[in-house]
Parts: structure tokens; sequence; C-alpha cells
DNA sequence: ATCCTACAATGGACAATGTCTAAGTCAAAT
DNA sequence: ATTTGACTTAGACATTGTCCATTGTAGGAT
């Protein structure tokens, strides 16, 4: 996620020490965390960073297109670094993990003229839900 | 949905104005409402409906399977009347209008094992965005 | 028709999530 | 080193949702 820290300062981004900190928290693989979630992660390694900052910075990768929102739980609003290769979602219905899953086809394919009422579709989200290993071996 | 009154009165439920009204208002079709829609509907049918009874309600027409919970935008979640027939949602990404739609095909079969993680998969939502026709004449 | 009581409704406190602003701070250009 | 406007902060406020003690009532029993 280094690589997203150059390319935001090729942006004109200011590089301060609380965008650094919430870009270090997302990075990695199946990174699915809600703003709260970013945010104590955040403090743990930058005591005094406050919640506004980290909502704005979400807010900011967003709409840079370097970070997606995701509503897979029907709750918080999740944080997704994965913003490059398209895919969609895999969630534990008992524990809410989550991972990146890339199914085959084409699910816009599939969606008849007929039943598009006349809307220009443009885009679609999958969420596959289950019970992960973990919870299944718990049960 | 008077059919809906008629199951829920045989599995005991006690019939009261309040409920009759929420009954009332998830009626139609294309129905996905947040609870606050529905509380204001309800209240202009039943002025002294109270918040709490409207979210007493809804959580317990979804415990029952009457009715669905949908997250189709990131904030409040909308209530679905529409339960029996499975289906997936056309949201306009301007207005949020909400369609329900009947693609072809079936995702599940569209996720191979290898990209399942373990997991047991038991079912999948698939919302489709783009603009609807009324905000693509406006524009 | 009246009574009883378990179930339901109410209002308001509280919790979780998200937005906004005024004032202070600091990255980086000069 | 100075300057400047972008950035951060704390906390008020808004929205969405939950909980509980109290009050009300639907529907069965008499
Ligand atoms: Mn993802
Ligand atoms: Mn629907
Ligand atoms: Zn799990
Ligand atoms: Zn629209």
């Amino acid at each position: 996620m280094s690589d997203l820290l150059e390319r935001l300062r090729g942006r004109g981004w200011r590089m301060t020490a609380q965008r650094r900190v919430v870009a270090e928290v997302l990075d990695g693989e199946h990174v699915h965390l809600t703003a709260d979630e970013v945010h104590s992660r955040a403090v743990a390694k930058l005591p005094e960073i406050s919640r506004a900052t980290v909502y704005n910075t979400l807010g900011e990768l967003v709409s840079l297109g370097e970070v997606l929102e995701v509503a897979t739980d029907k709750r918080a609003k999740r944080y997704d670094p994965n913003a490059h290769r398209p895919h969609h979602h895999l969630v534990c219905a008992q524990c809410g993990a989550i991972r990146d899953v890339h199914p085959n086809g084409n699910p816009l394919a599939d969606l008849p003229s007929s039943e598009r009422f006349g809307f220009t579709v443009s885009d679609v989200e999958v969420t596959y839900r289950g019970i992960c290993p973990n919870c299944a071996a718990a049960a």
C-alpha cells in the first residue's frame, strides 16, 4: 500500500502522519473494516488521531477511487482497499468474516432488457452468504 | 396483503390497529421502505403510533419470514414485503429508486469451490446499479 | 357483558454510526 | 524562516436503531 501513498502524493495530497496511518491500517488482503475499526487500529499507532480525520480520509479515498465502500452487513459501511481488481464478497452469516471472491460469468449479462425497466445498468454487486469453516467447526 | 394478516392471525398474532397499519403501508409492488418511511406513512393513518412499535413490528415480520431486510443503500435498512418469490434488486444510483428484478441463471453455480474458502454457501444477493429513466430524462 | 391477563404499545433514554463546524496546526512552496 | 491554505481536532449535532418501565388492550374465560 506504499504505492497508494505514492499515487496520492502525485495527486497533490499533503502527506500527514494521520493519512499514512490510515493507509497502513488498510493494507492487506481481504481487509473490510468499518470506519470505527479503522479508527481503533489507527489510534494504536497514532494515539491522537481523531474520528473525524478517519472519516474524512476514508471519504477522500473513496472519492479518489482508491477504496471501495461495501455494505455486506446491514450496520456500518465497510472500507475495501482492493479497488483495482473487480470482485465480489463471501460473508459468514454467523461471525461476519468476509472474503474476496471472483465468480465465473458476468451477472450483468444475466439481466434481460425486459427486466431493466428502462434503466441504464452499469454495475452489479454480488454478496454470497454462508458459514465459514471456523464457525462450522464450532457448531 | 390481507392474506398476510390472515397468516399472522393464524400464527397467534394479536391483531392491533398498529400492526394492521404497518401491514397496509407495506402493501404493494416494488415496496422497499426504510423503518422511518414506514413510520411516517403509518403516522398518516394512525397518528399515535410510535417509532418503537414500527421497529418492533418490522422486526417480527422479518423473524416470521414475511418481510425481508435489504441493504441496497448504505444507510438505513429497507423492508421488502415481497418475501415469497426470490428476487434481486435494481437501484438508481441517483435517486435511489428500487425495482425487483429476476435475472437469468444461478449465481450460486458461478462460484467455483476454489473460491469458496471452505464456506458452506447458502445464499446470494445481487444488486444491480444504474440510472433510472426519470433521472436520465432530467439530465 | 364483564373481567383478566398475557401480550402489545408507548415515550423516552441510550447506543451506534455518521456529519459538520470553528479554531488551532502544520506540510510544503517560496 | 516565513507564509498560506490544506489538514486535524474536539465536540456538537443528526440519523438510525435498541432497550426498558409503564400503560394499554385483544381476546379468551366467566
Ligand atoms: Mn473486497
Ligand atoms: Mn424487493
Ligand atoms: Zn464465521
Ligand atoms: Zn433515478
